[in-house]
Order: structure tokens, then sequence, then C-alpha cells
DNA sequence: AGCACGCCGACT
DNA sequence: GTCGGCGTGCTC
């Protein structure tokens, strides 16, 4: 067909690899097709939906096919958010297209164009600002907003690194900086971990700031819920938008303030293309809109905290519990010197028994955390020794009691508990290593008085069920709440005097340069949990290894202890946050593939990288085979992030992949698995 | 990522 | 003889 337009537009389209396609832009269109606007377009033999990213009145194509029809009449994503998602894909190693896909809400995705919104209401001018009542301040939290709230008058951008450990009042620091960019004016983006988990922060804004101005953004809301959020923010209507990851790309005008609590959180970075992380997107978006940042964490993660240091942001710490209240008494338990029970160690040792029982006495609530679901870790065979294993994976199976079935916790590969051993036919196979469900039938056995419930990703599948559990402890129709980690995050409940810890070093044991980090983490914020309210808080952690820096610096509430411990490790080995890194993967429904088609990448990415990284690998993954895939990785550590893309293309782009194997790249990896 | 094209095994 | 398995390569 001959294209009698003059005009060209840039399209992204969700494909790997390749950036932009050039259209032509039929005459009639040309008012319509605007960067940022979804059109459908012919592709090969296909037609599919892509998002104009710029106009030219020339191309280098030779023969551009005619774009068939513009489907929003205004943009779906602003100039700067579109600039965001270019920075996404160049900074995380995908193509512009797969960035701009992360973006577009999800209701309108596939161009369902029967949904359209329209502009709404302008917002408030300056001058009409409403006051927001202020739960009076501690001094470490006035001059924490004696810092903040100027520059958010101001409208000047800074990031901020809000150091406050748990209790310490950190949310009302977010709501009274809030405040100040909503009296301007302005709106606010406000990101907790995993929203669904924590429905007291929305009854607080809700509280605040009034229904009609906070919308929520997450996963589990239905495509109609969704949709009627991001409409209510295009609108103008909602001011204060509470959301996971995805809510950076939301429809905001006049940002004021974007708040990332508990920044440290591996959720913030997506498992999945685009592999971006929130805390850099979300510094961008700021930048762009001259907005302020905070940063929130008990436990900061060493990237915020080494450019504190760096000051490169600001550091404001909140070293002091609200009201007064003491840390919680936090006492390690070696689990060496503990009595066992038939020859193995007991789940409970007497100190972590005791403390619960005297809890339950005095009509308090306890909490117990361990990080494994199901009732037994691994069966094996007695008399040859055989693990049962996944199917599709290298790992143990893990037995879940309710359903009688064992279960693989990485792909979901599900069997009948066996009754002899598939490897020698023996009829004694042990089931070995506790998890939460073992937990809670050990629980039950030790205090069959008690109101005890378990709260995991098995128990809490149900839309509402988190939040159900949640006001039944909170209106203490459960004494003892035990549970994984999802237990530890948003939990602020007075009664709760007694928090056990089963076994601290399930995650320090992982084969990951970032487990102690994850350790202390955990621990800190574990540990939190308790002692909230009038009564002090009891926190037992029970270890292998009680000496380990991650335990004790956890338990001495020691914050500036692990920064420095850990960070001469990671100095020591040039790790994060001193080197950025770059993780490719090579995998394959074979293994000697994978391995050969690694060995030969590796070879090319030496070269490519030269004096700019250094390379490691390439070696099979902890993990080696998940789902049916055999993985082999790639590191490459530079000093400079920039590079790691720019080295990660030229050596795909000079480098001929087999067509058996698959690569993927995860530019700043969060673990190397 | 789709989707078509293309070249080798078990069926009406 | 051909239906269909998944390897290979392209999409402005």
């Amino acid at each position: 067909m001959v294209s009698t337009s003059t005009c060209f537009a840039q399209v992204a389209v969700n494909i790997p690899g390749k950036d932009v396609f050039d259209y032509a832009v039929p005459r009639h269109l040309q008012s319509a097709a605007v960067p940022g606007v979804r059109v459908w377009i012919p592709f090969g033999t296909r037609r599919i939906v892509g998002l104009i990213v710029g106009v030219s009145d020339r191309t280098v194509v030779s023969r551009c096919r005619d774009i068939e029809a513009v489907i929003d009449e205004t943009p779906l994503l602003s100039p700067a958010l579109l600039a965001m998602t270019r920075w996404i894909a160049e900074y995380y190693c995908c193509s512009w297209g797969e960035a701009v896909e992360a973006a577009i809400p999800a209701p309108l995705k596939d161009g369902r164009t029967g949904l359209r919104a329209r502009a709404g209401p302008p917002l408030p001018e300056p001058g009409n600002s409403r006051t927001f009542p202020r739960a009076e301040l501690s001094l470490h939290q006035d001059d924490a907003l004696a810092v903040i709230q100027p520059c958010v008058q101001q409208r000047r951008h800074a990031v901020f690194l809000l150091h406050g450990i748990t209790a310490s009042g950190k949310t009302e620091v977010y709501l009274q900086a809030m405040a100040a960019a909503l009296a301007q004016g302005r709106t606010a983006l406000m990101f907790v971990p995993e929203i669904a988990l924590t429905p007291q922060t929305m009854d607080q804004f809700i509280a605040r700031f009034g229904a009609d101005a906070v919308a929520v953004i997450h996963s589990r809301l239905s495509a109609g819920e969704k949709f009627t959020q991001w409409q209510r923010i295009r609108s103008g209507q909602a001011r204060v938008v509470i959301g996971a990851r995805s809510a950076v790309f939301s429809p905001l005008e006049r940002l004021g303030l974007i708040v990332v609590d508990e920044e440290h959180e591996n959720t913030y970075k997506q498992e999945d293309v685009p592999r971006y992380h929130l805390v850099p997107a979300a510094i961008r978006r700021a930048e762009e809109a001259a907005a302020v940042v905070i940063l929130g964490s008990a436990t900061p993660s060493l990237e915020s905290m080494y450019a504190a240091r760096q000051d490169k942001i600001t550091l404001i710490e909140l070293p002091e519990r609200v009201d007064g209240r003491e840390l919680p008494s936090v006492q390690v338990i070696d689990m060496r010197q503990q009595r066992r029970v038939n020859g193995r160690p007991a789940i409970f040792s007497k100190p972590l028994e005791d403390a619960v029982r005297q809890c339950l006495g005095r009509r308090e609530q306890s909490m117990i955390f361990l990080n494994r679901r199901g009732f037994a870790t691994f069966i094996s065979c007695r008399a040859c020794g055989h693990v049962v294993q996944c199917a599709h994976c290298s790992i143990a199976l893990v037995y879940h009691a309710a359903s009688q079935q064992l279960r693989c916790h990485h792909c979901g590969f599900v069997q009948e508990k066996p009754q002899a051993c598939p490897a020698c036919a023996g009829d004694y196979l042990i089931y070995q290593g506790a998890g939460t469900e073992k937990v809670e039938s050990e629980l039950h056995r030790l205090f069959p008085e008690a109101r005890i419930r378990r709260m995991d990703s098995d128990t809490v599948r149900r839309k509402n069920a988190h939040a159900d559990v949640f006001y039944a402890f909170k209106n203490h129709e459960i004494d003892i709440l035990v549970g994984t980690q999802m237990l530890a995050k948003g939990f602020d409940i007075p009664k709760v005097t007694v928090v056990g810890v089963v076994a601290a070093d399930v995650a320090l044991n992982l084969p990951d340069f970032r487990a102690a980090e994850r350790t202390f983490g955990l621990i800190t914020q574990v540990a939190g949990r308790a002692g909230r309210g009038k009564h002090p808080g009891r926190v037992l952690v029970q270890t292998y290894t009680p000496e380990h820096y991650a335990i004790q610096c956890a338990v001495h509430h020691d914050y500036a202890g692990f920064y420095a411990q850990e960070m001469a490790f990671r100095r020591q080995l040039l790790l994060p946050p001193y080197a950025h890194l770059a993780g490719i993967t090579v995998r394959a429904k074979q293994e000697s593939p994978a391995a050969d088609a690694a060995r030969s990448l590796f070879a090319r990415a030496e070269r490519c990288a030269g004096e700019r990284a250094r390379l490691l690998g390439p070696a099979p993954l902890p993990l080696v085979k998940l789902r049916g895939w055999y993985r082999w990785a790639i590191l490459i550590k530079s000093e400079r992030p920039e590079w790691l893309s720019s080295i990660v293309r030229e050596s795909l782009a000079a480098w001929k992949r087999p067509s058996t194997v698959k690569i993927s790249v995860d530019v700043d990896p969060l673990t190397l698995s």
C-alpha cells in the first residue's frame, strides 16, 4: 500500500529485543496519533496493540506500514512517565515496549477500547488548602519534619532516608509530610511492600485524609476496581495513592511527595521483565516532578545507608520508640544446648515454651515465626537415605499435612504422600524439618486450651483471609498466632508481649550474599512486633549459630554494628553496594546445552567487558533445575552501573544464541538464584 | 513473545 | 500419501 502521509510514529511493542518500530501515520489520524496513546498496528501477520513513544516527519525505514487506528483519546502515559519507561528499559536491559507494558494500567491492556478516561476536575489551588489534624509529636519526629517539610513546601527535590526503629512513629512523619504536600495543592504517593497485607495502612490514611482523597492500587483488586481507582487518580479526585510497586506508574499530576515504607523490602524488585527496582524508579519520577522522597525503614538496605553515608541522600534518625516505650528485650537461645526428643531437637526450647505459657496466663498474646510453610520440609528413606524430590526441580518436596500431599514450593508440583521409598521401595520414611503446620500442631499439643491460628500463604489464599485473621487477632479472638514472615509486616497489636523465632538461621543458611542482611532485617522486624502497647515485650530467638553477627546485632538492636560488619564483607568481595551486578541466566531443557551456551556467552562477554567489568562464572545456579529448566549463570560486576547494560547488550548482539537455549538478564539482582 | 514456514514420524 | 511435532527466524 502506498502511503500519502508525511508523518511517522515510533511505536513501542511488547516484544523482547527490539525497541521501537516505525509506522506511517495516515492523514486522518495525524491529530490523534500523539506520544502516549495506544494504536492498532499490523505486525507481521498479526494485528497488535502498540504505544506511540514519539512522532517524526522522517524515518530511515524504507517500507513503513500504516497505523490502523488510534485507541486512546488522551495519552495513557505522560511524557514524564514515558521517559521513565525508557530509563527502565535502558538500565534494566529490556525493550522499551516491555517497560511500557508494565506502565499501562492492567484493565486497559490488550486494546480494550471500550474503556476511556476523561480528564477530571482540576486540583484545588494552593490557597484552598485544607488543614489536617495533627498523634502530638515526639522530639525526634518533630526534628524529622523540620527537615522534610520545608523541602515539600518549597517544592525542592530531595531524598531522605528515614531510619526509625520499630514503633518510632515513622507513619506519623509520613502522614504529616503528606499533609504538607496536599496543603500545597500537590499529590502524594505512598508505597508499601504488599498492600494486601497491611489493612492498617489504609485505615490510617483514610482516617487522616478521608476516603475520597485516598486511592489504592494493588494486585488483588479486580479489573473493575483497578479501573475505578485509576480513574479516580487520573481525574484528580484521589490525591493520595497507596500502592504496591506498580503504582509508580500511577497518573498523578503535581506530585509533591513519594514515601517508600520498608524501603529494604525485596518485593520492591520486580521478579519478571521489566526487572526494575522501585526505589531508583521512584527517585527518578520525583526528580522530574521536583518532589520529595522519603525512604523509611527500621533496617535500611545497605544500598540506601551507603548512599546516605556518601551524602547522596539525607539521613534522618528516629532512635526512640514513641511514648518512651522500651525496645523489647531479646534473648538468644542456643538450640545446640537444648533438650532433644527421640534424638531430635525439640521445636520449642524450654524458655520459649515457658514464655508463651506465662503470656497465656497473663491473658496476653504471642506470635511465633517460622519462615517455612508446610509440615515437614523433606522426607527421607531410613534404609537408603533417598530424599523425595520434585519431578521438575532439583529440590526436596515439602509435606503438607492439611492436604496430605507433597508439594514443590518452587513450581507448584503436587503429588500424593508416597507409601514407600521411590528409590529402594523401603517402607520406613522419615518426615524431617519442621514447617509452620508442624509448629501449629506442636502448639496445640503444648497448649490445648489456647486459641491458636496459623497464617501463611496456604491459609490466606482467599481474598479477605489476611484481613480476617488480622482483625481476629487484634480483637484478641486468637491467643497465639503462628506464621511466616507475612506476620512481620504491619502488625501493630498492643497485647502482643511475646514473640518467638523458631529457627532464626533458616534464612542465614541460604546460598546468597544477602543472607545475613535478610536475617538481620527479619529478626529486627519480627522483634518489633512485641511490646508495642503498655506492657513490655519479650522476644526469644532460637538458633544454632548464636554467635553470628547478623543474630548478635539484631538481638542488641545494633544496626550500626551490623552495617559495619556486613559492609566489610561486601567490600572484601566487591559486592553491592560497592559494585553493581548484572546476572545473565542461560537455561535449557537439558543440562549440557545450558552449560555449553553459558561458557561460550561468558567468553564473549569477557571480551566485550574489557577493563569495564569483572566476570564471575559460568556456574550452575544453586537450584540448577527449576520448572524443568537447567540454569547456568554468568555474573558481571562493575563499579559503574551504566556499563552493565552496555556490556550485556553488546555481548548478546555479538553472540549466536542456540535455539534451544533461553536467556534472561537481571540488573541489580537481589538474589543470585 | 507470537506466528508461519519447513522438514521428518504414525495415521485415515 | 498427509497431519502434526517443534526447530528457526522475522516482525517497521
